[in-house]
DNA sequence: CTGAAAGCGCTAACAT
DNA sequence: ATGTTAGCGCTTTCAG
């Protein structure tokens, strides 16, 4: 029984193997009480407490999560999973959910999915295993997402972001009202005095958002009499700058009757569109009009500064994840609380003026 | 263990807590047959193998790995400490950690340290909390941190990524040399006629490769019998555009002798910088050239492009984790020789010609 | 308030 | 090739 003298030393060597058992007799305490000095201390009068503290100082004690995790069958482990952090709006998003993760004392797993549902699957599964409490996730298209089908299924508690679920659902979601925002920012276009329009976008499949903001492009159009021109979809929502796209773009400014501003469905395009303008010898705004999405920090840094429909992209993070804790508290599992709450929460969007839009020539 | 669990309507409720135990039990194995199967499938028989796995799939079993995890002394997740993703050189090399960690099956942990020494201290401990196996990290100062000697004194195996450990020290880096490419990117200022040349920087106590790279700058300067000028020291690393830094950047210009060219030690600060030489009337490269650091690939979809020293983002992170996953293979703990293998890897820079450097007006 | 005891789900000796 | 058996470090009833 007695299993003495392994020779070749295990994996890693903590330090010091510390544990609450080590913790809790140097304090002369039980292992019971040594725990609930560090998850109830309020069940623990003040000087024992205080002696499992100075033990577990002088021992060098670090709590091991994963016991408590195994035991407690919940892990404090959130799951976030995005696109992509090369695009700027994910990077500010995720800035949102890790303070807010950290002041919750609440744990993350990140992956990306890079806008591809085979590769969302895999990642959804790893993070399962993984025993989440629950996930904050940006998905290419929420309406008809297997995994969070899955999800719904296995009553895992999700909260969308940037994702806008429908107004009166069961999904829960933090986003901007991409329609109406896209709406208001094309409308901006309008009031410059533009009536060719055009949209701008990565390939619409993979991503519902700009779905969306293509319908609050078409909503302003018809508004004000004017016709909605075919959209340009580029493969990739994340700048290229290949001869097929730069061709592409060509084609669509040299056409006869060719939009006088272009609506790009987040700002990495137009950024990556205003510089193709420019080698093609065309001056933003003086020759086009440009209007981005997404209002990442560093549309402002450029000049002139992208003009763009911002979002709030770090408060988008950090509500999902409140959002989702509030869910973890109050029913655990999939459960449906909060009678009147609306599940999508809509954050306030604004037209950042900026000076790629000018009126046209 | 009469008789098997008759599983004719599956019913597949999944997520329903099905276990190692009730999937070896529904397969008629031990457990330990059962946890082989998944673990080490070579020591398993091929029908009894997929018998196991038959039942699993019915259950809609779905590895616990907490349990795995704590028993096995070993969590196969590896801790990443970035300063940020808002810098896209990071979310760059996070790609290149998270492809690699997905190949070898290993998990991440991500947190940020904004480029503060105490949240530095406090993410680590996190990761630590977590058990990971060991880290990959970027830290403000890798000569002086407080982190870097905890983690050598509990023998915890990391790898630097970007910053640059001294060939011969003990340390297990993989980055570009940064005070060689810093060099050679000043030199092609030089080349192209530069005389005046000064570097702009985000506080340099806050980065290692930031002095670095002003001490190539100097190199440089020196190797050409130039007189270097004394550096802008930026508030931040990233970019900011506050009247103060404006006005900073315009008494830079505005001097008798003012430099003809500018070498930021980021392309996020480069950037920030040109449009501020932009509203100050100036042109780029026209009037002042700009040289940036780094090759993140927004600094190619501008127009003019950025001239810029380019690391292998991707690469770094993928190389910082591989080398630390031959760490952990080899011998777990923290302190093996490692006979011949530099352990501080240099991976090859290039200078990215760009249009933001002309010869002086 | 504190202690004793029973595992959480899984892996790894050690037997067969 | 497969089974038995001990736990990994912690939380959590259930009793004092």
């Amino acid at each position: 029984m007695t299993r003495k003298a392994v020779q070749s030393s295990p994996a890693i060597a903590p330090s010091n193997g510390a544990t609450l058992v080590s913790v809790a007799k140097a304090a002369s305490v039980s292992l019971a009480t040594a725990s609930r000095v560090f998850s109830n201390p309020e069940l623990v009068r003040r000087d024992t407490a205080e002696r499992v503290l100075r033990a577990a100082g002088e021992l060098g004690f670090r709590p091991n999560l994963l016991g408590a995790k195994l035991r407690a069958q919940r892990t404090r482990i959130v799951g976030v999973m995005l696109p992509t952090l090369e695009n700027a709006v994910f990077a500010e998003c995720w800035r949102g959910i890790e303070e807010a993760a950290l002041a919750q004392g609440y744990s993350l797993m990140l992956v990306t999915s890079r806008y591809e549902p085979e590769r969302e699957r895999e990642r959804i599964e790893y993070l399962l295993r993984h025993r989440v409490d629950g996930m904050v996730l940006t998905v290419a298209d929420a309406a008809r997402s297997a995994v969070l089908d899955q999800l719904d299924a296995e009553g895992v508690p999700y909260v969308l972001a940037y994702n806008q679920a429908p107004s009166r659902g069961k999904r829960h979601s933090v986003s901007v009202d991409n329609r109406v925002s896209a709406r208001a920012g094309v409308e901006t276009l309008i009031a410059a005095g533009h009536r060719r329009i055009a949209v701008v976008s990565g390939a619409f499949v993979a991503s519902d958002r700009a779905r969306q903001r293509h319908a609050g492009y078409q909503d302003a159009m018809r508004a004000h009499g004017l016709e909605s021109l075919p959209p340009l979809s580029l493969p990739a929502h994340t700048p290229t700058q290949t001869p097929a796209d730069v061709e592409r773009i060509r084609r669509l400014i040299a056409a006869p009757r060719a939009p006088t501003a272009l609506f790009c469905t987040n700002d990495m395009l137009a950024i990556g569109v205003i510089s193709i303008l420019k080698r093609l010898g065309l001056s933003v705004p003086g020759d086009i009009s440009v209007l981005g999405y997404d209002g990442i920090e560093l549309g402002g840094l450029l000049e002139p500064p992208l003009s763009t429909v911002v979002q709030p992209n770090n408060e988008i993070g950090a509500r999902a994840l409140a959002r989702l804790l509030e869910r973890l508290k109050a029913g655990g599992s999939g459960g449906s609380p909060g009678r009147g709450v609306p599940r999508a929460t809509l954050l306030p969007h604004v037209v950042r003026a900026g000076a790629t839009v000018a009126p046209p020539a």
